[in-house]
DNA sequence: TTGAAAGCGCTAACAC
DNA sequence: GTGTTAGCGCTTTCAA
């Protein structure tokens, strides 16, 4: 489609259009169709483009489909003649093949494998799981199969173990959640040298061997977290970095939004904000956060890495204190609540449902109808209070 | 694709392979593929479902390739023995036909016209072209045309002359921004009594003849911005909500916007704020807010409904007045500076991009591929600071 | 009421 | 090196 812009008063509409006929009757992939005037000064003309088919080319060339097929799918076995005649012909009316009929032909039902944790142990999967049916149910007429594998989230054995299963599976692609940055990179490894396509979500893994990586940017999310604690907490009040984890394995994750909440603090002019670091004992959070505030009375704002704000906001309630600020990161049912009740500020919104459901749906477009597969898709941070909360559900 | 969860330790691997084969010989439309241990006690099972055609069905059913489809589409012509017999099998696989073979067959390229306010009077605009720029983008290669519109924001007479040219062109579907009621609702009613389908997008139009609606909730808007203005301004404080508008067809948003701005606040427990609503006169804004700053020197929060806030912050600069918070609509390149700068606190994000990028694929999807088109979207309402802005643009 | 056959655009095997 | 042809799954026309 083609837009062209004049000055109505210009010239009457008749010469116009007789003017653009002959400008575009030289142009062989327009197809003039109509005039439309409107809008102040403005003239819009609509062209239509003709959409060609090898049979098309095969006639303008002299030649037969097979060849122009040959030429497009560079499989030799043409003369120079031919080849340059034909070539030419496809860069003059830009073409390109129509990829339903392409889907059609090729005919063979993609066989695509999700490997995440398992949500029973951690429910910051839930959603991703939702994403996975979404995709499944948008396609499910389509020639696609999507398998959904569950790991142990604390577990490299069980990550190792259902990478081998999959292997022997030999599906067309795999998307990954790499929590685990040795065990993935060789899990990876793996399915390139069967030919997999491996795309991952949610963690980065520094590897060019994966096609797509949908995700978030951790340091900046640090960042935004630190701007909106910066808005609420007043100055000359402590602020606290607070790190729950279930495991050790995404100690990666917490240190890049560390990094990035600090790094803001940082670079404004006087920093009026003390920030200390409190990694919590999973074993026995109570004690170590209750000997924390003990003897640390300035405190005032917490900003939770993991998604165990409610966690947090569950030991301060019991230990009745003053109106402390707390910032985390995702949607959950028990965050949600306390986010209405004002118990927490602001969470963060990850996306988990859009990482697994775009992570998806670009492999399956991808097979289907040959589209590209963006090689870094980072989401927007999503700032989340109890107004917003019901539209990001 | 099934998974169906077994407790490994009751049964031993054989013995569960040859329980599940028995029970699934039954099912015609489940293949027995692959079985699969992994993480703890759970026992993963693949099942591939058989993708049937029409030619299958035909075999089954002992009859030919066109009852089946007469059978499928209602085409009547079939006698009560053969139209039971193919039913049945029909329900019993849950047959769902191939998009891909429906659409070469079908061969047609769909006309779609993109219909918004052009982005030289209104710059809020821009980004909807990029997700109409985009949408071409990605379906370059399939079998659709999509042309582009503007009418002026502000004169109903080149919406209507723009609605009555693209009749005339009898495209396929519309995709509208119906930024006048009464005109809209007209061109709506011209368009599906031409057989045209109609989708909207941006702003809401109470008729059911459209197909699709793709915004934001205006309203919920009003509340998240109270929300954080709430966070942000301290009590014994007035807040002004400030109408700057170009024109006056946007009074219904703003006064949607205004309505859940006060009723969050209306809903707190003892309100301390003071609200005052301000209409600010686009022929002379200086005037009319200098004006009221000399008068009302308790305004601290300014909520404005529009996204001229570059407009308010620009007046209040010149007359350097105190620390004055600053929320409002739209990533506009002006907002931004001022938000990075620290002279606007929160800018809502109504993703004009994903409006249209969103509203023309279901369309296109839907044309080429059976896709369902939800009747209503309402996107997330995104709240922007100076550090979560980068990843929404 | 039914079946046979053509054809959408593209690919690939197979003759020549 | 080249053209012909069959066929992917579905729809539709036409003849029986």
């Amino acid at each position: 489609m083609y837009l062209f812009f004049f000055n109505k008063k210009r010239k009457s509409e008749k010469n116009v259009l007789e003017h653009i006929k002959k400008c575009f009757r030289a142009h062989r992939n327009c197809v003039f169709e109509h005039i439309v005037f409107c809008h102040q000064t403005l003239l819009y003309i609509c062209l239509n483009m003709k959409k060609y088919t090898i049979k098309d080319i095969a006639e303008q060339a002299g030649v037969s489909k097979g060849t122009v097929d040959r030429v497009i799918h560079k499989r030799g076995k043409v003369s120079q003649k031919a080849l340059e005649k034909v070539t030419r012909i496809l860069e003059e009316i830009d073409y390109k093949p129509n990829p339903i009929a392409q889907s059609l032909k090729n005919n063979k039902v993609y066989q695509i494998c999700v490997v995440l944790p398992d949500p029973k142990e951690d429910n910051f999967w839930i959603p991703c799981v939702d994403g996975v049916d979404q995709a499944i149910e948008e396609f499910k007429s389509f020639l696609v199969d999507i398998k959904l594998f569950f790991y142990g989230p604390s577990s490299t054995k069980s990550f190792k173990e259902v990478n081998e299963q999959i292997l022997k599976l030999a599906p067309d692609a795999v998307l990954l959640s790499p929590l685990f940055q040795k065990e993935s990179i060789n899990a990876v490894k793996n399915y390139r040298s069967a030919g997999i396509v491996v795309s991952t979500f949610n963690s980065q893994i520094d590897l060019e061997q994966t096609v797509s990586f949908v995700g978030q940017d951790l340091y900046q999310s640090g960042r935004v977290a630190a701007k909106l604690m910066h808005t609420i907490v007043p100055d000359h009040h402590d602020i606290v970095i607070c790190h729950f984890s279930e495991s050790l394995n995404n100690a990666i994750h917490m240190q890049q939004k560390e990094k990035g909440f600090r790094d803001y603090f940082n670079g404004l002019k006087g920093t009026e904000h003390n920030i200390v670091t409190l990694s919590v004992d999973q074993m026995n959070p109570d004690r170590t956060l209750i000997n924390f505030l003990e003897s640390n009375n300035k405190a005032l704002g917490f900003f939770v890495t993991t998604s165990k704000s409610y966690n947090l906001v569950e030991i301060l309630q019991d230990h009745s204190h003053k109106d402390i600020k707390v910032i985390g990161y995702d949607l959950l049912d028990k965050n949600n609540d306390l986010l209405k009740k004002n118990k927490i500020s602001f969470l963060i919104h990850q996306s988990p449902k859009t990482q697994t459901y775009l992570g998806l749906t670009y492999l399956i477009e991808h097979f289907l109808f040959n589209k590209e597969i963006p090689h870094t898709k980072l989401l927007p941070i999503g700032i989340v209070n109890s107004e917003n909360l019901i539209t990001y559900l």
